[in-house]
DNA sequence: CTATTTGCAAACGATTTGCAAAACA
DNA sequence: TGTTTTGCAAATCGTTTGCAAATAG
């Protein structure tokens, strides 16, 4: 269990890389570094949490772009692994930032009833993978793990029967 | 973790719920015994892997019925507590029959190259979501994870180069 | 100048929904 | 018979794609 030892309450994961160090990225593999392009990356910049392609696309207020180039272009930093995807299992695509060599590896607890998420630094013990991987014969084994439940506010909400809309 | 001492490998977690005592469980919640309804039923009880709506309906051969009821009734069957819902980040449903009473929780190693499924029953560690419960103030926390990775027949053909596809 | 990237519009695939007819209890 | 469920068709929503014009290097 990385780093399940200390009390951090909402790490802010906060990837802070200067904008002028992502282009660099692109510009080692020779991609362009265009005005969407920018754009995209400074709105992931300064999310610390998931984003989705449609909030990346809100976000564009003037420098707006198509929603298919962000499409297209989260795949592109997808590959050069600048980017993670995340699954919450409501079928949208969320993204994060990865900074550049640093251990990414992380996860999350989402709120299902606000939508509220945690960065988890929290993970599997150590060597897991690698006995599940050995016992059934596979290999590369990776694994995609997110949590959900209610937040302090929701579940205090849900308990007092306040702004409930149980039929 | 969870049954992580033995060797099952494959373990065919064939839920073999006679058909009867499925359509019973209907009965208790005043849900309509129809033909859709028990033929969907009796697919689920034959696949002890999670099946796409897609999959399902095409096993419905002369009972054959609309996608619609389909989806409809997976909602329904989901909400009465009998099936489970699989997401393995490609954006389509996957369904498992839940055997009454029994503690179904349980997790998939999938194969990327062939879809290959294996039924894994290990799971974190006991008390882990108690834990991250308490030291993030949620509560009713739970979790989705599944496994990822290349089968032994898969990752043999991917180091000998056999049936590449690699450009 | 040339390969890459973008905008636009249309295509796609999974899923949902409105509605009248059909079917269970 | 009255309510639930179904089939059919159309609508939605996230995502992908073809193509010609715009653009970075």
């Amino acid at each position: 269990m990385k780093g399940g030892c200390c009390q951090h309450q909402h790490l802010p994961r906060a990837i802070q890389q200067p904008l002028s160090e992502l282009t660099a990225r692109l510009k080692e593999k020779s991609r362009k570094i265009t005005g969407p392009r920018q754009a995209i990356l400074d709105v992931l910049r300064r999310h610390q949490h998931p984003v989705t392609n449609k909030e990346i696309h809100a976000a564009l207020a003037s420098e707006g772009c198509d929603l298919a180039t962000i499409y297209r272009n989260m795949h592109t930093l997808a590959a050069m692994g600048m980017v993670q995807r995340f699954d919450f299992g409501d079928g949208i695509a969320r993204w994060e930032l990865i900074a550049e060599g640093e251990d990414s590896h992380h996860h999350h607890l989402v709120c299902t009833q606000c939508s509220m998420i945690v960065e988890i630094e929290d993970c599997l013990p150590e060597g897991f993978e690698k006995a599940l991987a050995a016992r059934h014969g596979f290999t590369n084994v990776t694994h995609k793990l997110e949590f959900f439940g209610l937040c302090n506010r929701c579940s205090r909400a849900a308990s007092t029967g306040a702004t409930m809309t149980v039929p």
